[in-house]
DNA sequence: TATAAACTGGACATGAATGTCCTGTTTCAG
DNA sequence: CTGAAACAGGACATTCATGTCCAGTTTATA
């Protein structure tokens, strides 16, 4: 239901937020599972929206911009594949612009809670939560 | 989001509920401006599933089996492209199966939102939901 | 039983998402 | 200023969803 680049965006950027420091994209993919050379793109898209941060050369890499509490993961999603609300009847109907069918009102509600639900988790919540399990590729000490 | 697999069926089932008699691919295509020969897959995934019944020569069609009572917008949805929950964490992390990390346990919360969503409307609901833009294609009615 | 209506299913075309590779450019360290 | 580290971006490959076409089969009706 979303795609595989939010999936990706959305781990560097956990990634990135626990890190705290630059991190190169082989770094990012490698913590994260991700083929490296895709993840180039999608980090190079969340550079773009000013999500992320690139700086080249030795000791450069990628960083995360905003505070973690400021970034959400309606932000990342957006960034990366935006979330898209229905607006007008996708039939071309007669322009009845403003009201949504019985049908289409339902589904562009379901869209909703999703997009509220996104916007009501900041990194910094994600961060924070407790869980036994490892949230992602698990930094620099644990993991190999 | 939704994929148009998905958005065509239920344009489709919408539309046959309310016609309550056989209709051809033709005539729904027609109706709920889908490609007509796509439609055909579609329309052959809903009989696969038991959602709707194909009658073949004259007078034949395709008719809603299902009362729209008894038939929510997830089973259409389920029928087509399965609305899938993440039940495992998608990154291969050393089996902890049953606990999504923070990241995907956010991300699945939302999945199951629009599980919830869909599951609660049935196509009844949505037939008799007062509103005054024009649900589908209109039937025989009105249009032309 | 012939004919036309209607679905079935396979083969193919197209386009977008995903994924790979390679060359160029920036940047730091020596 | 040279070289290696790292990102940028274009070209290409692969896969999958979407879409088209057509030959084959079932079925009602005359």
């Amino acid at each position: 239901m979303l795609s595989q680049s939010v999936e990706y965006a959305l781990r560097a950027v956990v990634y990135l937020a626990k890190e705290g420091e630059p991190r190169t994209t082989a770094q990012v993919a490698e913590a994260t599972q991700v083929p490296a050379a895709y993840l180039s793109k999608v980090l190079q898209g969340l550079s773009r929206a000013g999500i992320v941060r690139s700086q080249r050369g030795i000791g450069g890499g990628m960083t995360l911009v905003p505070q973690p509490a400021e970034l959400t993961i309606l932000d990342v999603v957006n960034a990366v594949d935006p979330l898209q609300r229905i607006e007008t009847c996708p039939l071309g109907l007669r322009e009845h612009g403003v009201k949504l069918c019985a049908l289409h009102r339902r589904l562009d509600n379901a869209m909703k809670s999703v997009e509220d639900a996104f916007r009501q988790s900041t990194l910094a919540d994600v961060l924070a939560d407790p869980n036994p399990s490892v949230p992602l590729g698990n930094s620099t000490d644990t993991a190999r």
